[in-house]
DNA sequence: ATTAGAATGAGAACCATTCTTATTTCAATC
DNA sequence: GATTGAAATAAGAATGGTTCTCATTCTAAT
């Protein structure tokens, strides 16, 4: 397992967390999951946030809002994937990337790194719009 | 001018603070707007990113780190770009982006708004690695 | 069972950001 | 150039999401 990999133990509280996670569909704020699971402590949540990142097992997205939102890796919770967010509610949804896009983020990350100076690992593409509710 | 479309004036302040920027050439922190600008005050620029965010003369990044990023918008600044952004220091660069890949980031924005739900008006892609001197 | 180390929970502390308010500046008019 | 009313500034207080502290509880391997 990931956690034991990093030396780190499967407790009842991150059992939750991640549970919850898996359950919410989209991407959740601490408020969110401390409401999805009763009797967990906020001060638990973020410190084991920042445990469950460094294990790989989630990943903080640094939001549009003041909130921070948490979602379960891709390696975890399916395939590679985008985020709608919304701009009005700050609401983030996946969606999934197609070949074509991920072809020409590709050959945008080869340009970018025989250019020099950064060496790059990953990406991350959010569209920015508003959601149904919103609207 | 934008500023004054939106009711505002072009005070000392807010030219300090979009020269800096200027200056700057790549998104900048308070901090750094503050080191580079003698005599203004961290409210008052506080206070201006918000006046001039909603002039739509300066971009507010949610950044990687705890640090908000500010940057001249696409229309006074130059043409539109990308960012890359170093997941050790924060350091956010901006990056061309290339027909091919706009051309598959239109058409998925295409497929996500015909599914409903969201209208799509932008999108912001990030390309995260690591900066050369954090190698 | 015991035990050593790690995790938890309640609240205090932190700190980037926002708010408050008295003072100063702006720009338009006389 | 002086006046004036509205808006901007500056300094510090307040806010609030997040992190830290530490006494207590749990974990897992002996």
């Amino acid at each position: 397992m990931l956690l034991a990999a990093d030396g780190q133990k499967y407790t009842t509280a991150r059992r939750a967390i991640v549970s919850a996670l898996a359950a919410m569909g989209h991407p959740a704020t601490i408020a969110e999951l401390l409401a999805a699971s009763p009797g967990l402590a906020a001060s638990t949540a973020y410190r084991n946030m920042t445990v469950l990142g460094a294990a790989g097992i989630v990943i903080r997205l640094g939001g549009t809002d003041e909130f921070a939102r948490f979602e379960l890796s891709e390696e975890l919770s399916g395939q590679h994937h985008h985020h709608v967010v919304c701009t009005d509610c700050g609401l983030v949804l996946d969606t999934g990337s197609s070949p074509g896009l991920e072809a020409a983020l590709t050959e945008s990350i080869r340009d970018i790194t025989q250019a020099g100076g950064f060496e790059i690992t990953g990406h991350r593409l959010e569209l920015v719009g508003r959601c149904g509710s919103c609207q």
